[in-house]
DNA sequence: CTGAAAGCGCTTACAG
DNA sequence: CTGAAAGCGCTTACAG
């Protein structure tokens, strides 16, 4: 079934199927509907591979993902993915683990046109490669030091900030904050410093205490942090770390903290994390389906014409629920 | 860069480097180490597009996942990624609701070799394309009714009875069980139904009162489901439900339940939510790593030569842990 | 508005 | 053990 079996169905030639395809150049309709015709008949789709061996494009986007048990991360591979379709692409899915050489090997073998890489930390082995690829890249999540790279993120500047806002907002005098993994810190995911100091600088401006520990994903670890948290008892608690955030809503229950009754709780996580408790969370959410679309829109245009790295952060949103109150 | 640079390089003919690369035919070792090395020096990879052409394959397997959030979802993701990626084979990822229309596109136009679609539901659209489309295909999770397709699973009845025999063991005589959102049953996700059967059979062949029911995924059907479940007070409780289970926990918590001292819970869940809580729980993880890899075997195999469908179901192994005990 | 043909970069019979 | 050449199925200048 190749395009030799459609223009022969159609009375054309095969270079006119192509071009009814690709819309080109102009068609006469009565052609234009044969072939049209003939390609729903006999069920045609065009060979990827010779397509691409001729006009040195795949149609296909890579996304560079970390594969780990996160929900996040599994928001963004859907929200890229439904992206890439609607974009008319294909989704080659690659692991972090593979490094640098696999980024090579997929843009040199032509089996993919971009990258778009997620999680991105300071000093990562992949970003030279990446620069020497020299093919649009777009960043999930903007790195430490800036690179010579397009990104998109959250602006978690801005979030740490407005979480801090809407308690000061609330007559909240004393917040505490549950961060990421101290790993995430070192392996410098930068969302979690520019979290936490916009965090602090807003706590600053509002005169307001600000406590903040990282929190690994075990219970010994929420214990501790929640036991150093809590000992100057905050009314306001910010969990920015999806991962540990039942069993931090278990420990205040456990220890006798009525939410937001004693405290208020405000979490950066999915809407579905934010609902399935027993009190609906007030959330700061992460975009994801808006990043995954803006990342591929980013990456297409690039593949037009070639564009100027830029960065794009998307403004923090606060959805208000129940767990947080004013101050008694 | 193209094989003939290499070949160039290396003094031999383009023909030879293919051979070199292809292992098809055999090569004197001064040929074959110049050729390498030429490879290495200019960071050659042959082109995926021309090589497909010339081949008819891609040595791309395409995944069809329902890219919800779900942790069991991403950690069947990560497995085959990781499987493909061992059998030298790159991963397309699909969404479930692309439908049938996306596997015959994927196929015909030759960007994947064959196709290994997650969650195929009872009478599923997709069954009948998947079968004419004459190419290997694998489903994780069996179907309801059997069709000629092969798939892997984990042997859910096992499952459920091997839930019930240890609690058995432990002296209970009356337990219950959350199950799925209704949805799941509705849809013919098999699975549900196999797990139920297996616990309803092992709770007659042990004696054991077994209760169940169904669970949607929010606070307000929690609190149904156990209201309905603990009115008759068993001792021991299988939550085959990730999504809620956090939230299952928290309410026994907060109904004065200690586990295990008062009630036993066994889970089907991946490990990290079995170990983050306060009390490790007792599990029947879901094997997604062995599931993966076996997918893409079976595919593998059927690339090679074309062999008859089969089921492959693993057997369930339970990891005791602090959130079961004897009956008091 | 349409066609004939070169060329994209591989693989693999065919030949030696 | 190695090479020259046909062919895989497209696209796109070139020509009319």
């Amino acid at each position: 079934m190749t395009i030799i079996d459609v223009a022969r169905a159609a009375g054309v030639a095969p270079s006119t199927v192509s071009y009814v395809l690709s819309g080109k150049r102009s068609i006469s309709p009565q052609t234009r509907r044969a072939v049209e015709q003939s390609i729903r008949k006999l069920g045609y789709h065009p060979h990827a591979g010779a397509r691409s061996l001729a006009t040195s494009r795949t149609n296909v986007l890579a996304l560079v993902a970390p594969l780990r048990e996160d929900l996040t991360v599994m928001d963004f591979v859907a929200a890229v993915a439904t992206a890439a379709r609607n974009h008319d692409q294909d989704l080659l899915l690659l692991t972090k683990d593979e490094g640098p050489a696999a980024l090579r090997r997929v843009i040199s073998s032509a089996i993919a046109d971009a990258l778009i890489v997620m999680e991105v930390e300071a000093a990562d082995p992949r970003v030279p490669t990446l620069l020497a690829l020299d093919r649009p890249v777009v960043l999930i999540g903007a790195p430490d030091q800036p690179v010579d790279l397009s990104s998109v993120d959250l602006d978690f500047a801005a979030a740490g900030g407005r979480c801090v806002e809407h308690l000061a907002d609330l007559g909240h005098r004393s917040i505490a904050m549950v961060g990421p993994a101290p790993s995430v810190y070192q392996r410098g995911i930068s969302s979690a410093g520019r979290f936490l100091s916009g965090l602090t600088d807003a706590a600053q401006a509002h005169g307001v205490v600000a406590k903040a520990r990282p929190c690994a994903h075990n219970y010994d670890a929420v214990r501790a942090c929640l036991d150093a948290l809590l000992a100057t008892e905050p009314t306001g608690l910010v969990v920015n770390n999806e991962a540990v955030l039942p069993t931090v809503l278990a420990e205040l229950h456990r220890r006798g903290l009525r939410v937001p009754d004693d405290i208020s709780v405000v979490a950066v996580c999915s809407d579905s994390a934010a609902t399935s408790g027993a009190v609906p969370l007030t959330t700061v959410p992460i975009p994801t389906v808006e990043l995954g679309e803006l990342a591929v829109e980013m990456i297409i245009r690039q593949l037009g014409r070639d564009a100027q790295p830029e960065t794009r952060l998307l403004a923090p949103r606060l959805t208000p629920r129940a767990s947080t109150a004013l101050r008694s």
